[in-house]
DNA sequence: GCCGTTTTCGGCCCGACTGTTTTCAGTCG
């Protein structure tokens, strides 16, 4: 039986007894339980006694120890025996929750979608106490757009509303200071909704210039605190928006950065002191309100320092606080190693990427464009290079102090060999290797590919090494284990690619390369200057697996980078 | 169901919004 089994089946628990419109304390016992083992590091083996851990009580021990002896719980089987299935998916209709589910299968047999919406279309439910005319409608709207809207929205998709949102409310003159919030703020790769804090002393006038400028598909609430609405992208875009005072600013930024774990310990940890934390400051035991100029200033009356959003998740970060000086911020980054130009399939040119570069404020960068293989990408050929190499010489001439160097970024062929000989190799500052091609191959091909790029003395490293797309596809299958150990053995770059699309590696692979001290070098694999941006995005993702600044690559100065590629010429 | 240096009962993070209510329950984040 493994560990995952068991965290779904006491997930699966709580949200039948949610179902029953049992007492919510009950249901968020077995979800904490749930949440205790996934947090915890050891195998179900590794464990002597479960009950040790904090969550998980003589209940859900009982429901753990079964599972692990039998294979099934006893619990959940009643529990299904008693529900009908078709209850489940109600679950997420919104507006409806565990009590007014029970109460529509208790008193008019509702077990499915079908039978909520013949209940609704015949008047039946508006005459159950607490339901009313406008319930029974909104039931019906949901249920007609039910199962349309994607769930969660991937951060690649959410990046650029965000974007288009700050920019607007730069726009409004009565907009103090606002910042999104929210899962986005954490850098999780897929989001519910985006959530935007807005300090004014005008809502009224945010709210009206908001709902005026956005294009608005739906008005869910507008109070006159929280604006939530739908907007009308590509997918159905949620979006809410908290109006507040410009004193209550830094503490409803982190309110509702979350996560819901790490507030509920920061709560507790507040009520220890004899203090109460709301999304409005800090009340203190003789009834005043303390407000905070920024989330620093909230971390430290709590005598902690700043946590930063990305490691906000499951409440353990407070147990991680002297680790925090170790984790990268975009300040400590000093260049980007991997992005294309007009030489292969990216929109600006050598001279274009170098400014914009210097514009970032790097002191130095690697151009690697495609290489031959490529043809759709127009990869580059051992002559076109060579021509490219003159170009990148003559602009580091004319500027300075910032170094452009020469690199590529080279195919792994299907068939495990590389696009460029080690002659042509071993006249690049940085060569990339990477695979674009026949993602469908078995893992022993693929990793044979892999390996041939590790082995070879003039690889630096490997570009995405899963290729996944984050929320569309998986990638091409590596053992991504062993692709650690080989970085580790063979003393090679893993990347992780910043562009949202990909963020590859991802947090539990980057965690397994800490554990091996294996160099990590942060890229926005950009093809087009706007695109060198992301590396705030992957730069915060890293911190997510507690990325050590030490062994990110791009940290380092010009001189240690150079003294690591030049390390087998 | 879980927890405990206010310890075996009584609380469990806190507040906004909505819709249903004449003071609150349910849902949501």
């Amino acid at each position: 039986m493994n560990k995952k089994t068991i965290i779904r089946t006491l997930e699966k628990i709580a949200l039948y007894l949610e179902l029953r419109g049992e007492n919510p304390f009950k249901v968020s016992a077995f979800r904490k339980a749930a949440a205790a083992l996934e947090g915890d590091e050891r195998s179900l083996a590794e464990m002597d006694d479960v009950t040790k851990l904090k969550g998980i009580g003589k209940g859900t021990a009982a429901v753990i120890t079964e599972l692990v002896e039998t294979g099934v719980s006893s619990v959940l089987v009643e529990l299904e025996e008693q529900t009908p299935k078709g209850l489940i998916p109600l679950m997420k209709l919104p507006g409806l929750g565990g009590k007014k589910l029970a109460k529509l299968y208790n008193e008019l047999g509702i077990d499915s979608a079908e039978a909520l919406q013949a209940a609704c279309e015949e008047g039946k439910v508006q005459q159950l106490a607490g339901f009313g005319a406008k319930t029974e409608e909104k039931i019906l709207k949901e249920l007609a757009n039910f199962g349309t809207r994607a769930e969660r929205l991937p951060i690649w998709q959410l990046e650029p509303v965000v974007l288009e949102i700050e920019t607007l409310l730069q726009s409004i003159v009565e907009v103090e200071s606002a910042s999104v919030a929210g899962s986005f703020r954490r850098v999780k790769e897929t989001s519910k909704d985006i959530d935007f804090i807005v300090a004014t002393s005008a809502p009224q006038a945010v709210r009206e210039q908001l709902l005026a400028s956005l294009p608005v598909l739906e008005i869910v609430a507008a109070g006159d605190t929280k604006i939530s609405v739908v907007l009308d992208k590509e997918e159905p875009v949620s979006v809410d928006f908290r109006l507040v005072t410009l004193d209550a600013y830094a503490s409803a930024l982190h309110h509702f950065t979350g996560s819901k774990d790490h507030n509920v310990r920061m709560r507790q940890l507040a009520k220890s002191m004899n203090q109460k934390i709301s999304e409005y400051g800090v009340e203190q035991e003789d009834g005043s309100v303390v407000t905070f100029d920024s989330e620093e200033a909230f971390f430290a009356h709590f005598n902690l320092p700043f946590i930063p959003p990305t490691v906000r998740e499951s409440g353990n970060e407070l147990e991680r606080l002297e680790e925090l000086s170790q984790l990268a911020s975009r300040a400590d980054i000093q260049a980007d190693l991997h992005m294309h130009t007009t030489w292969s399939d990216g929109a600006h040119s050598v001279a274009e990427m170098g400014e914009a570069l210097i514009a970032q404020g790097y002191s130095y960068s690697v151009i690697t464009d495609h290489s031959q293989y490529l043809k759709v990408a127009n990869g580059l050929t051992p002559a076109r290079l060579q021509k490219q190499r003159v170009e990148i010489d003559a602009f580091n001439e004319a500027n300075g102090q910032f170094r452009l160097y020469a690199g590529t970024e080279m195919d792994i062929l299907p068939d495990g060999s590389l696009d460029f000989s080690d002659d042509v190799l071993k006249e690049l500052d940085f060569v990339i290797a990477s695979i674009h091609s026949s993602f469908s191959q078995p893992q022993e091909q693929i990793m044979a590919r892999l390996e041939a790029a590790m082995t070879n003395p003039y690889v630096h490293m490997i570009a995405h090494p899963t290729g996944r797309i984050v929320g569309e596809r998986p990638g091409y299958d590596p053992d991504v284990k062993t692709l650690i150990e080989w970085a580790k053995a063979y003393d090679k770059i893993l990347e992780l690619n910043a562009n949202p699309y990909r963020l590859d590696l991802a947090v539990e692979h980057l965690q397994y390369a800490m554990e091996l001290g294996v160099k990590i070098a942060i890229n926005t694999d950009a093809h087009a200057i706007d695109q060198l941006r992301f590396m705030d995005l992957g730069v915060r993702y890293s911190q997510k697996a507690w990325v050590k600044k030490e062994l990110i690559v791009n940290t380092w100065t010009k001189e240690q980078f150079e003294a690591y590629i030049r390390r087998n010429k």
